[in-house]
DNA sequence: GTGAAAGCGCTAACAA
DNA sequence: TTGTTAGCGCTTTCAC
């Protein structure tokens, strides 16, 4: 059964002939459309099913400006929070009748920039994005500009009014630092990624106030600044604290950092959990891990890219309320083997 | 800086407008063709940026028939494997020019094809396929026949003919093996993917192939038919042959299966490796592994994807030399915790 | 319920 | 070097 080449793709011209109808009808019919009778639209199935026929989807956004293509814009798609958040979007879109473009943005505004531009010459439907920074706004701008609907996931941008989907980074923070101090830490570090993203000022703060709280001091030198990519960590500045003064545990920001310092502080001959105590914010792959380590907030990603879909596709399609939505997704503290008592 | 809606995109004829040229001159200067001197291509330019003017590829599309999109069809993006292999793929693809099309088969052919639909109405100039099963063909036949280049990815479909890139699943079974045997094992079983795919085929082949040459006997009880989908193990067959010629070995055709395999032994109680050694193809994430446990044979997931990139477009873009090329990725052996001497 | 005409934004082919 | 014409495959609009 090896078949040719077909020539060139059949077109609703060629449907129409064979059908004996005008290529409007067969437009009618492959757009489900009520206006046209049993045998006309039998007819004109027979034809395309005869022809192999399918529509070019060009041709059909040119004049109807629809695409039925979504883009999931993230950081990068090595991070297990992203690749279930890929997946939960997919599945969405899939179910939906829409397609998926995936871009990694790697953190880098530039190259979220470059992507957004191919974005509106693809001509997409609408826009999923965990923005790089805050300063994402004007990439953002360019698709509101093109009326492009977007929808913001996990990150926020202050100036940004749109839906969005979140974690509560407030309250994961809290849970974490409370499991730490109720294990009786006294001196702990944060290790944070960029303020100018929204997540970890919001990690920050709720830091600050934990530890404000149970009347345990904040030091300078015990909060580091790094990156939400999977980088080398520098953890140099915690290290050169005197002993007796260094930090009994680590709160990373996210789970690169904490992977990256685990490494970093092995190579130092320094132990996780004996001699440190290392927790984080988001999890591993805890389905395909079998000695799962790390002590996590985990936060549901196929939820952020599954519902970031659906509400994307509502927006599109004008099913959604006027008023911009907001959602929290829950997380979750699971203590494993990177945490333990003082 | 609030910036309004744009009342409708800007086209060539705007800027044309604008800059006091023919459209045609403008379409010159975004294909960057030769043809137009430097002071109508610095006004045109000009133009372009006052009007925000990106072009619009479904128009380009239409005409050039050029979409700059290439799809990558997967099984699961959820797999470490095709994760590394996705991010590849796209590097390259953005690099090249390109966009990247993510599809999730599951393993179903159906659903397979649904995409392969979508993807020639989409317009796409190139295909990565993982296929599903060796029935895929009859998918990519549609392509051939809609003139659509695609490449095979990881797994072969002995009648189709194309650009592809495997691993060497002879030889990496045979190490494993090898492996296992020089640790002192004599019983060991094998829990495979369906044989329709070519990479179970092979692993099985090797796997007969390299007992028979260690003189080891072949016994069908060791043999279990599995699927490679991240889903539970059934290895109720092998536990329920008595103690003394239950196999103290088991060679999982891939990471999913192993996964599972193990999960499910520990439900038994039965512990890896003490009572059975499981060692498998493909490896986890071992960069965001703490404690990386598994016995693995593995790939270069993230060339896989990378050079496919890369030869796909060099076949669309005609670069690539007429006959079909086959490229074979080689392995390694990584002996971690999940095997052991008996 | 069906069809004809026009045009979406662009480029190929040709002309000047 | 630049411009004109036609048409890619479809849907919108309007007519019947």
């Amino acid at each position: 059964m090896k078949l040719e080449r077909i020539e060139s793709m059949a077109t609703i011209y060629d449907i129409a002939k064979l059908a004996n109808v005008s290529p409007m009808t067969v437009s009618r019919v492959i757009n489900d459309s009520k206006n046209v009778s049993e045998s006309t639209r039998a007819k004109v199935n027979r034809a395309i099913q005869e022809l192999n026929y399918i529509p070019n989807s060009s041709a059909r956004y040119l004049t109807s400006k629809k695409s039925n293509i979504l883009s999931l814009v993230i950081t990068d798609i090595r991070n297990p929070f992203f690749t279930k958040l890929a997946r939960g979007a997919e599945d969405k879109a899939k179910q939906m009748g829409y397609r998926l473009l995936l871009c990694n943005s790697d953190e880098d505004i530039h190259k979220e920039s470059d992507y957004i531009n191919m974005l509106i010459s693809t001509g997409v439907d609408g826009v999923m994005i965990t923005p790089s920074e805050d300063g994402s706004s004007e990439n953002l701008q360019i698709l509101h500009q093109n009326d492009i609907p977007f929808i913001l996931l996990d990150r926020r941008i202050p100036s940004v009014k749109c839906d969005e989907i979140h974690g509560d980074s407030r309250s994961g923070t809290r849970r974490i630092l409370e499991h730490l101090i109720q294990s009786g830490h006294q001196r702990i570090a944060m290790i944070n990624g960029p303020l100018k993203v929204s997540t970890a000022r919001e990690r920050h703060q709720a830091y600050i106030d934990t530890l404000t709280v149970h009347q345990l001091p904040i030091k300078e030198e015990y909060i580091l600044q790094s990156h939400f990519k999977n980088d080398q960590a520098n953890i140099s500045n915690l290290l050169s604290i005197p002993i007796a003064e260094r930090p009994t545990a680590i709160f990373a920001a996210n789970n690169f950092i904490a992977i990256n310092t685990i490494k970093e502080l092995r190579k130092q001959n320094i132990c996780v959990p004996e001699d440190i105590s290392v927790a984080c914010f988001d999890d591993l792959d805890s389905l395909l891990d079998l000695n799962p380590f790390l002590t996590v907030v985990s936060q549901p990603a196929y939820q952020f890219g599954y519902l970031g879909a659906e509400m994307l596709i509502e927006r599109i399609e004008a099913t959604a309320p006027p008023e911009f939505r907001k959602v929290v997704l829950p997380s979750e503290l699971i203590v494993r083997k990177s945490t333990t008592s003082v």
